[in-house]
DNA sequence: CGTATTATTGTATAATTGTATCATTGATTG
DNA sequence: CAATCAATGATACAATTATACAATAATACG
């Protein structure tokens, strides 16, 4: 079984496309030490079949993160977790997986024809009264 | 101990191929007289040991060199220098060495955007102002 | 010695793994 | 509706590894 086997779960009706969605979850579970320095990820195609995808998906979620140093892909070899980012790498990786999640709420929110200061409100009122239930317990797989 | 222990640095995140990685550094050993007419190279399996790669791609990179008649690969007895190229033989390999970090170079950088012209002047300028430590002091190794 | 046996060395072929390129699809935009 | 673009898929490819093999050397034994 590979080390990460169940523990990506994708959302197939979700606007953030698969490929970032693999990648944000691989960093999230090298940052929570799930994986760890020299782990050998599963190949594309193991990947690619756990989670019915095209393997070119992975290969893509992949390349993603060998840019980012946090992997490395060795062609004939196999993927392995390159380095554990340190704390300013995390806070960089954070920030702009934050960012890219905000900027796909706006976007959204635009095509529902709110303005993104319409859709900053919302966000504000929602942060305020439901404080519960925002953390980040494991979710349910759907597709 | 083999006469070029540690004396091969790989760099797996390369996109230059480990073989050809090998095939360069034990020309460049040659042309810089560590290795001498005669002295036996490490058997592709001690090498591919060391290195921790699979000994077919240390007899890729030992067949390349065999085939530019710098080294003579016997099966069941090993694997030698054949000749000390001569210094027209050692510029040749030496252009034909730096052409090939060149055209790597422009290629890396189009893969990032960036035009010939642009590598070029941004090369430029980092050779002009950082003159320091472009030397070739060991590297160290790479996983 | 001579020969059989075993170990050592490089080689050939197929399987595995990531990559490059182009085609398809589905949504967005004008 | 056509054009366009991003995400995904299909296909062919390149690098590396796994496995079985062939040639040579080293050793054992008569």
């Amino acid at each position: 079984m590979n080390p990460l086997s169940g523990k990506i779960n994708l959302d197939f009706r979700s606007s953030e496309p698969i490929y970032l969605q693999i990648a944000q979850q691989i960093q999230q579970l090298v940052m929570k030490g799930d994986l760890k320095l020299g782990d050998q990820l599963p190949t594309v195609r193991e990947m690619a079949t756990e989670l019915r995808i095209n393997f070119n998906t992975v290969s893509r979620a992949y390349r993603l993160l060998d840019e980012t140093r946090l992997i490395s892909t060795q062609r004939g070899r196999g993927t392995y977790i390159w380095e554990e980012p340190d704390e300013a790498m995390k806070q960089k990786l954070r920030q702009k997986g934050l960012e890219e999640l905000a900027l796909r709420y706006l976007k959204e929110a635009g095509k529902l024809g709110y303005t993104p200061a319409e859709a900053i409100e919302t966000l504000k009122q929602l942060a305020q009264s439901g404080q519960t239930s925002l953390s980040d317990e494991d979710q349910q797989e759907e597709r």
